[in-house]
RNA sequence: GGGCGAUUAGCUCAGUUGGUUAGAGUGCUUGCUUGACAUGCAAGAGGUCACUGGUUCAAUUCCAGUAUCGCCCA
């Protein structure tokens, strides 16, 4: 027999377990199995770093999912792989350049997409690590990454076949810029924030004529592109002015006067100045006037020759001139105080710019469309099931999406422009000609796609798509999505929009939306803010069962947890629990051999036991409901409270006096009862590690093979997952014993309360109302003795009290426990004086409520028999308190 | 400005069809070298269920409003 360690060490065992999974092959799911798919695929980490506490999350519950699945008998996939992430990637390595004091420009496109792809290789493989370190049973045989040569064949497959569909275009629009990264952001790639600024209130002069018009605007410098003057139409103050003209100050451009219903009469002074090239707003007024469009930024956030004297200097730079100037000129009417909503960049977070360039854009609205349906059919359901709305609002109001960015590190765009002939070809593989004029002069666009633009593939591509492959044909579509509410639009939806359009099925059906991870203080967890939590020290220190498990319990569904390090002493707490249980077991059932078939025979177990097999059952039971309902938190907390709680306090607690029993003693009863107790305290514990190997698969298999022996254990992640016998299910039985434990706690409780050494085990009498009740107690005098930690226990319906007794009442039976010359009669007195006045509480208060007419006569009669039962059963607790209390008189 | 979520013990949170003397973990206090476990055992204290109304015999639970906080979108 092995020697099991006092305590569980996760950091001897783990690292081997892994190991062991890996060289058995059990995460790689077969194409020619006969057995049920199941497959998710992995929400690809960005590598642009290594894993925090957010992936951590994320990726357990998605290994709970798979785990339980893979022992319910499916072929399972779980699909791991990682995302380039483009602009966050190139961010951080340029910063990386920057250190060394060069730019990417110094070294050229070439150079730094090397430098990104060796930092890649790096974080690929450090992300890899990290997910088995916690313990993810991914296929590692399926890894990807997105720019995989294939994945990137998918990618222009896609833009190409949108763009035959007339579903990608070219635009000159407004889009937002981001002057540090150089590149067009999406909507969604802008974080927006309130920030204190001013409103500028700025004099136009109209055009031969000494009265002005003042404008009020948030971004003064912008004026040097101002191509109008606009008004409310309706508004009367001005509806003379329309049709004249305003001079420009400084460049002295003439403004027309405009009228457009875009103008709110309310903002500022009612008058706006127009600038189509550098506010999307604008360019909508521009369209519709027919307004020039004056570009006045260059794309590092300079002002460029259209801005006269003030070309050169930096956007903020400008605007300090342009208030001063204007200031000196009388141009100046005010500065007011103004909060307004400035958008920056989710990766430098400097502030973008709403700028005038030429992109490449899909249209939404023809891909939305399905897509809506699938969720509104109820195809696809959000759990919890309010994520919906978000997803639906996004949907209901998409607008078309910018997909060129111009950055270096991401799939280049598949469009050559012909130098002589101006022809744009959208090809495959790089054409070798123009297709109009046969020039060879031909170039490819210098952008890249953005990164969302590859994930959205990510269900399909990652299964060999545009091919027609096996393992599409197998894993596609896939069950279930894992992912945090904060890409909803950016990628769930998108990735259903590309399912339907390319694969015409839903990605998924069921997307669980966890909580975002929080510090102590409710704060998000950022590296910025510097109060992240490093997954791999918290394993370090505690274990990764202990991390997972902490995880789990501490994130409601549909919440965000916080989080601090002390939080996973609970995980590491239950495993050592757990392990202390085992080990126990281990010690007591001797020669008793346990194996993995192993049953248990109804005819030899004793209340205790069938007691144990009754709440297992139902937990098994809840396990099943809670887990297809993706309630991970509720399911763990089912597990952890029957294995700590009903196995380990109670159970355990009840049987030892039956594992004890001398193996030498001739009484055939004895042996039979150590037996069973020996039988089922190993069946319960064998079923206790498989319904919680999801939860923790580090501890659990190592203790199974410990119980098992190696050679033969295999491993429990691919055993069968137990099914609730509802055969043990036994609630008369639950309830009988539910008394014997009340009973337990309440003499623990009295002999606590009087300050009774634990050294001394005082004998207890139980004054039953009826005759079974004390059967029950009396056949249970072993489990009794050592679940109240007493001496001698006889229960009947006609004991009498002793004198210089302690007295503790139950409902149906009051404890008497003889403690002359240990206690203290005075303490014993308001002892039970408390609790007379705290019964006396509830019996008014019941009192009150069936005295309540309205109450008896319109509440169901159920209701109205419960409240007076409860009556009833505090009344004689009062009555026999108060004898109790009186016996103690005199003394 | 629109939408969503939250508000229950010192802290983190359960409480799914309205009726439980409102629970858990953790922290706190007290007592325990209890023959598995001090990463433990036992006991105790601690709550006007944010506030105001409404529906109801009955509201932590349903409805409306207010306040505070968080997230998403304009």
């Amino acid at each position: 027999m092995t020697e099991i360690a006092k305590a569980y060490n996760p950091k001897l065992v783990e690292d081997a377990i892994y190991q062991r999974w890996l060289k058995m092959g059990i995460f790689h799911a077969r194409l020619d199995s006969d057995k049920k798919p199941y497959s998710i695929v992995i929400p690809p980490p960005n590598v642009t770093d290594v894993l925090h506490l957010g992936h951590a999350l994320n990726n357990t519950l998605q290994d709970i999912m798979i785990r339980w699945k893979r022992m319910q008998g499916y072929e399972v996939e779980w699909l791991p792989g990682v995302d380039h992430a483009g602009i966050a990637t190139q961010v951080v390595v340029e910063k990386t350049l920057v250190r060394e004091g060069r730019s990417r420009h110094d070294i050229g496109r070439e150079k730094f997409v090397r430098r990104i792809w060796k930092w890649k290789e790096e974080k690929f493989n450090i992300i890899i690590r990290q997910l088995q370190k916690i313990g993810c049973s991914c296929d590692w045989d399926r890894i990807r990454f997105t720019m995989d040569k294939q994945l990137s064949r998918a990618v222009i497959e896609v833009f190409c076949r949108l763009y035959e569909k007339g579903l990608i275009y070219r635009g000159e629009r407004i889009v937002n810029w981001c002057p540090e990264c150089l590149t067009t952001l999406s909507d969604d790639e802008v974080e927006r924030e309130e920030v204190d600024s001013f409103l500028w209130y700025i004099r136009y002069k109209l055009k031969g004529s000494d009265e002005f018009l003042t404008v009020a605007t948030t971004r003064p410098e912008t004026m040097l592109g101002d191509t109008a003057i606009a008004v409310n139409p309706d508004d009367g103050r001005f509806k003379r002015y329309i049709g004249k003209s305003a001079i420009l100050p400084f460049l002295d451009r003439e403004l027309p006067i405009i009228a457009d219903d875009y103008v709110d009469p309310e903002f500022g002074t009612g008058v706006l100045k127009i600038t189509p090239a550098h506010d999307a707003n604008d360019f909508e007024v521009g369209i519709r006037h027919n307004l020039d469009r004056i570009n006045i930024l260059n794309k590092n956030g300079t002002l460029n020759e259209n801005a006269g004297k003030f070309a050169g200097l930096d956007r903020y730079e400008a605007r300090k001139k342009i208030v001063e100037e204007l200031k000196q000129k009388g141009h100046l009417e005010k500065i007011e105080n103004y909060s307004l909503i400035s958008g920056s960049c989710y990766r430098c977070h400097s502030v973008v710019e709403p700028y005038l360039s030429k992109q490449w854009f899909v249209k939404m609205k023809p891909l939305v469309k399905p897509a809506i349906e699938s969720v509104k059919s109820g195809r696809i359901k959000f759990h919890p099931e309010h994520w919906v709305k978000t997803y639906l609002h996004w949907m209901e109001n998409v607008r078309d999406w910018c997909i060129s960015r111009q950055l270096w590190w991401g799939h280049r765009i598949p469009v050559y422009y012909c130098n002589d002939c101006n022809e744009i070809i959208v090809e495959r593989e790089k054409p070798r000609e123009c297709s109009r004029c046969k020039s060879k002069n031909i170039v490819q666009d210098e952008d890249v796609l953005d990164t969302w633009f590859s994930s959205w593939l990510w269900p399909f591509s990652t299964f060999g798509w545009p091919e027609k492959t096996a393992e599409l044909d197998k894993f596609f579509p896939t069950n279930a999505l894992f992912t945090a509410n904060e890409i909803i639009y950016l990628w769930v939806a998108r990735m259903v929009m590309a399912s339907l359009e390319f694969m015409g099925k839903e990605p998924f059906y069921d997307v669980y939306i966890h909580g975002t991870v929080r510090d102590a203080d409710g704060i998000k967890m950022s590296k910025s803010l510097g109060n992240g939590i490093d997954p791999l020290e918290i394993i370090d220190k505690f274990g990764a069962d202990a991390l997972r498990a902490s995880l789990i319990l501490t994130t409601p569904e549909g919440q965000d947890p916080s989080i601090s390090e002390r939080t996973f002493e609970i995980g590491r707490n239950f495993a050592n629990k757990l392990w202390s249980a085992s080990r126990f077991v281990r010690l007591n059932i001797g020669d008793f051999k346990l194996t993995k078939d192993i049953n248990v025979n109804a005819n030899y177990l004793e209340m205790s036991d069938r007691w144990i097999l009754s709440r297992l059952a139902k937990t098994i039971g809840q396990i099943n409901n809670y887990l297809s309902g993706f309630r991970f938190c509720t399911a763990a907390k089912a597990v952890y409270d029957f294995t700590w709680n009903d196995y380990c306090s109670n159970y355990l607690e009840m049987i030892k006096p039956r594992l004890a029993a001398e193996s030498n003693d001739k009484n055939p009863q004895l042996q039979r009862s150590k037996m069973a107790a020996r039988l089922c305290s190993g069946f319960t514990l064998l079923q206790i590690l498989k319904i919680l190997h999801p939860f923790m698969p580090f501890v659990t298999c190592e203790i199974w093979m410990l119980l098992l022996g190696d050679d033969k254990a295999g491993t429990i992640s691919i055993e069968n997952w137990p099914e609730p016998q509802l055969k043990f299910i036994d609630d008369n039985l639950e309830k009988e014993m539910e008394k014997v434990i009340r009973l337990a706690e309440a003499v623990r409780t009295a002999c606590a309360e009087l300050n009774v050494p634990p050294s001394k085990k005082p004998h207890i009498l139980i004054k039953c109302e009826d005759g079974k009740l004390a059967d029950i107690f009396n056949a249970h005098r072993q489990e009794i003795k050592n679940l109240a930690r007493s001496g001698d226990v006889r229960a009947n319906i006609d004991i009498a009290k002793p004198p210089l007794s302690a007295s503790a009442v139950i409902p149906g039976a009051e404890v008497y426990i003889p403690l002359e010359g240990l206690i203290d009669i005075e303490q014993e007195k308001v002892r039970l004086e408390k609790q007379i006045e705290e019964k006396r509480i509830y019996y008014e208060k019941l009192t009150k409520k069936l005295n309540n007419k309205d109450f008896t006569e319109r509440a169901p009669s159920e209701v109205v028999e419960a409240e007076k039962a409860k009556l009833l059963k505090t009344e004689k607790l009062i009555e026999k308190l108060n004898k109790n209390l009186e016996s103690l008189a005199g003394w």
